[in-house]
RNA sequence: GGCGGCAUAGCCAAGUGGUAAGGCACGGGUCUGCAAAACCUGCACCCCCAGUUCAAAUCUGGGUGCCGCCUCCA
């Protein structure tokens, strides 16, 4: 059994191959410091993370660099608009994506660089391609020059003459196009405008164009060629086509052997973006600030909910969808937080997972990492563990041995662990005067109820629920209770 | 106009030849003074048409609808 995934440049699920046998390098685009983070971006950063969790839990040794893309139109409009600096944006920004990021038990790259640090690497580059005659500067710009590379369109499956210039809408009317020798051609650095951040080069003051950074970037940390190359479906054309026809012209070898996209995040069916003003931040999400529903959410929830579509497909964004996913993992955590202290299990902490449990996961993650069918043995998983813990703690009885009952809930936190759901130990310290309290109600209702006051003794249930402890009054005349 | 993707229950979502995982929601039941919890239990002929096959949600052809990209994008 192997892992297949879909590689964007086939068209096809291929088995998963790496170069060096038990060792991955992975590269995914981050993203361009210039305004929190948005929901579509989690969802891109979850399934990154869970990739390179997987691998590392199939047992590769995984290399994983994210860049941060620092300098860019977006952060110095921002700068500008504000009356800060660059510096100031791109600093705030990270610090922004990774509160958020961690938040989120996103497990952080190995490397992180940025463009800005890249500055002679790039230079480098443009020249070589200058130097092979695929790249021809004008005043100071440089442009790629597309029609020289043969294989351009092969990510995307497109053809230079049947794409319409400015299709998308987006041509920017105030940066004629006329310095380019073909429409095609795009920019690998860009001249220097009064008043904005720029290094020396060859070519004169400038700052790097889009798409290079990342060809520049992928050479100086992982070499030239990487196994796998993430981002969003967005970024297929074109950005890493054009990181290919970048790389691929100088080295001769492919700069990726997978190319792994992920789907957009859609609201009402519409892709989540800045430029539609349709999203939502993470930040509102965790903090209690989307307006359709304006409670925090907590973290688990946002991965539970990205991880339930597969990767590849859309996905779509709802309050209803939100609440769904909260329920669901109110059944994931209840199982994961099970309070062993009231089983008295005999056995140890098993080193052994449930075999079959682990097999279905992984013929499911194998599967180009079918996270919603490994959900489901997820689930499986905790529903019966929740019926057995119940038996066991209300009715006295068991189903299975002690060291079947363990096996399956380490089987169960191992498996959510490389999804990267974790329940956080609740801090239910309770006050002890609060239980003693909570002891004495108990007791007078326990007299109310053999008196047959039930008035007084609904009442005393009512006053427990409203500082959220809920009562449970079990077949044996025994009354428990627990926080909600 | 070009390229790519998607269409499965009220909602979300797996399943790529043998007769539909899982989640959420909902219904019924047991238990209970009531309630909650718990437990048991019910809930789809897979967009349309034609074809291939003993057998198709699953393959082929043709429709229809939706989405992404065609130089801002995760």
């Amino acid at each position: 059994m192997s892992l297949t995934v879909y590689n964007t440049l086939t068209r096809h699920k291929e088995p998963f191959t790496p170069i060096s046998p038990g060792n991955v390098t992975m590269y995914c685009c981050g993203v361009t410091v210039h305004d929190d983070c948005h929901l579509g971006h989690a969802r891109s950063c979850i399934g990154w993370d869970v990739v390179r969790r997987y691998l590392q839990w199939r047992g590769y040794q995984v290399r994983y660099v994210q860049n941060f893309t620092d300098i860019d139109d977006k952060i110095l409009n921002r700068a500008k608009a504000e009356g800060s600096s660059m510096q100031a944006i791109v600093d705030r920004y990270i610090a922004a994506y990774f509160n958020d990021i961690r938040q989120l038990n996103i497990l952080d790259a190995d490397e992180y660089p940025r463009v800005t640090e890249h500055i002679p690497a790039i230079h480098q580059l443009i020249q070589a391609l200058e130097e092979k005659g695929y790249a021809y500067a004008i005043n100071g710009d440089v442009y790629y020059s597309v029609r020289q590379f043969a294989d351009y369109g092969k990510l995307s499956g497109r053809q230079l003459e049947q794409m319409q210039a400015g299709a998308g809408g987006r041509v920017d009317p105030a940066e004629p196009e006329r310095k380019k020798q073909d429409p095609v051609d795009f920019v690998l650095w860009k001249s220097a405008k009064l008043g904005e951040p720029a290094w020396e080069s060859p070519w004169g003051q400038g700052r790097p164009g889009w798409h290079i950074e990342c060809s520049a970037m992928i050479r100086a940390r992982l070499g030239e060629t990487i196994d796998i190359h993430g981002g969003g479906g967005d970024l297929v054309f074109p950005h890493h086509e054009n990181e290919i026809a970048q790389s691929e012209v100088l080295t001769g070898k492919p700069l990726a052997n997978y190319w792994l996209h992920n789907g957009m995040v859609t609201v009402n069916g519409e892709k989540m973006s800045k430029s539609l003003g349709n999203f939502t931040t993470i930040r509102a999400l965790l903090d209690g600030n989307w307006s359709e529903y304006p409670q925090p959410i907590d973290p688990m929830v946002i991965r539970l909910f990205v991880l339930q579509a597969h990767y590849r497909k859309p996905l779509d964004f709802a309050k209803a969808a939100i609440a769904a996913a909260e329920n669901g993992w109110q059944t994931l955590k209840d199982s994961l937080a099970l309070d062993l202290q009231q089983l008295n299990l005999s056995s140890p902490i098993p080193s052994e997972l449930d075999a079959e449990s682990v097999n279905r996961f992984q013929t499911a993650m194998d599967d180009d990492f079918n996270t919603a069918a490994g959900l489901a043995v997820l689930f499986e998983l905790a529903k019966a563990l929740k019926r057995e813990f119940n038996l066991r703690c209300y009715q006295a009885e068991k189903e299975c041995s002690d060291l079947q009952f363990q096996t399956s809930l380490q089987t169960l936190t191992r498996l959510a662990q490389v999804f990267g759901l974790e329940a956080s130990r609740e801090t239910v310290s309770a006050p002890e005067f609060d239980a003693i309290w909570i002891e004495s109600l108990l007791q007078q209702r326990q007299q109310a109820r053999q008196e047959k006051c039930y008035a007084e003794s609904d009442r005393i249930r009512n006053e427990l629920q409203a500082v959220g402890i809920t009562l449970i009054d079990q077949p044996n005349g025994q009354t428990r209770w627990h926080r909600h």
